[in-house]
RNA sequence: GGCGGGUUGCCCGAGUGGCCAAUGGGAGCGGACUGUAAAUCCGUCGGCUUAGCCUACGAAGGUUCGAAUCCUUCACCCGCCA
């Protein structure tokens, strides 16, 4: 207790890094964190296999309050995660029952490196998981309406954010989803009742289910309890967080590798990484504005890219991921000659890039950009190789019915494949 | 339940019988410039065995030499009325 931090200053912290979009009130909610430890929750839909960079933001949140010393609870909606909440811009399509379920196991394995691990090593306390599926699925039909559904007045609901810019939509919105915030509610209520649970985080907006649980606390359990918004983290040019190349930075190793995590925080524009640094950086606040001076002075040296990249990949891949990624960006960008390199060294920097095993005949350059992901259809290869877009081992191919020939395999049999400035991939020839 | 409007490529949105793989904008991708940034400019942007062909304008059928465009049925969405 000595070490840590008062209570209250979490919340200091948090304004200092940009965390809290908004709260309850928060005269109270710092008395309440004062009083000692907080059970507090946060919740995520499993809607995809896994959970990505935009995520993050609750995980910082969430870790902050962890290490002021207070309890985290981790749910998982196994249940809301089959029904959906209200997106603006359209309904969202249903996902069968197994999917969900095994989405839910997936996405519960990467939390486990954010919060299980500081409790393992700085003696924090550890988080409880919970499935919102375990109380959401027995309620019957009649207990939903008589025992919920009488705490809310369709009113309000409507009123919801969430709900009303769908109902002035051409979407409109469907009575699943419409319901959703019932559900959210309930939750909240649950974990009150289950676990003392009194402060509730989440993305600003999920702000209208936020509260719609804590009007159904007061209203079940007489109970006043808290709650804090994160805020939207949207990129300079107004683009979603986690985005690249059309492609989702997923924090799962197995949908987005550790190498690829790390290219997407190098490559941030200088706006973004000065923004976000305090968001996702744990570092004290004179490093990180020290950080900031740096890149203003010298933009080019890319020091904060780097910072949150080093950061990230380690917090959420490990140390070893880190080094392994760290070491495969500098054998493909370096200036060294990719021939120089020697076999082991490119092997794994193209392991991380990702490659692709031929055997027998060669295929042509077109065939190769598709068969290694890097363009999307044969028409595109080709398109990409009209474009002046396609290198064979840094050097531009003009041709995209090229066959690679015996002079062009560099040590251990691989080719590197680019496409455009840095979009990387590995072929491999299978040994005879 | 009735009447009216709508459903176009990743998104928005033109197109009302041939000149439509489909105007325009955005996103994406590539090039130039750079710092594995941003901005800007240029190009590109369904697929294939690429001077050609195939598949596409909610779904299925039909009219026609020819349909995204006309007709029928179905599904879904929006609005008004009951």
């Amino acid at each position: 207790m000595t070490s840590a931090p008062p209570a209250a200053d979490v919340i200091d912290e948090l304004h200092r890094r940009g965390l809290i979009a908004q709260s309850t009130d928060e005269a109270s909610l710092r008395a309440h964190l004062a009083e000692g430890p907080v059970t507090y929750y946060c919740g995520f839909d499993p809607t995809a296999p896994s959970l990505h960079v935009g995520h993050l933001v609750q995980f910082m949140l969430l870790r902050a309050l962890q290490r002021a010393g207070h309890q985290p609870i981790v749910l998982v909606g196994g249940a809301t995660g089959l029904i959906g909440d209200p997106r603006p811009s359209s309904e969202r399509t249903l996902n069968d029952r197994g999917t969900v379920a095994g989405w839910v196991q997936r996405i519960r394995d990467r939390v486990a490196p954010f919060l299980d691990l500081p409790a393992q090593q700085h003696g924090l306390r550890a988080p409880i998981y919970v499935d919102n599926l375990d109380w959401t699925a027995p309620l019957s039909a009649i207990d939903f309406l008589r025992d919920l559904g009488k705490h809310f007045r369709v009113n309000r609901m409507l009123a919801k954010e969430a709900v009303s810019a769908r109902l002035n939509s051409d979407a409109g919105i469907s009575y699943t989803e419409f319901s959703y915030q019932i559900l959210q509610a309930n939750d909240y209520r649950e974990l009150h009742e289950r676990h003392g649970c009194t402060l509730q985080s989440g993305g600003s907006d999920q702000w209208g289910n936020i509260t719609a649980g804590i009007d159904l606390v007061r209203r079940t359990a007489g109970a006043s309890v808290h709650a804090l918004g994160t805020p939207l983290i949207t990129k300079a040019d107004g683009t979603k967080i986690g985005k690249t190349e059309g492609a989702t930075v997923w924090l799962d190793p197995e949908l987005t590798s550790p190498y690829a995590f790390f290219q997407y925080w190098l490559n941030l524009d200088d706006a973004d990484a000065r923004a976000w640094l305090p968001l996702f950086s744990e570092r004290p606040a004179d490093d990180v504005a020290a950080l900031i001076a740096e890149s203003l002075e010298r933009p080019a040296a890319r020091a904060l890219q780097r910072a949150l990249a080093e950061e990230l990949t380690s917090l959420v891949h490990g140390p070893q991921e880190l080094a392994e990624a760290e070491a495969a960006g500098r054998a493909l960008f370096g200036r060294a000659d990719l021939a120089g390199l020697g076999a082991a060294t490119l092997g794994a920097a193209l392991a991380e890039a990702g490659t692709h095993e031929v055997a027998g005949e060669v295929p042509s350059i077109a065939q190769l950009l598709q068969l290694t992901g890097l363009c999307s259809s044969l028409s595109d290869a080709r398109r990409t190789v009209k474009e002046g877009g396609a290198y064979l081992n840094n050097a531009r191919v003009t041709d995209s019915e090229l066959v690679p020939g015996p002079s062009d395999w560099l040590p251990g049999g691989w080719l590197v494949l680019r496409r455009g400035r840095r979009t990387v991939a590995g072929v491999h020839r299978a040994a005879a």
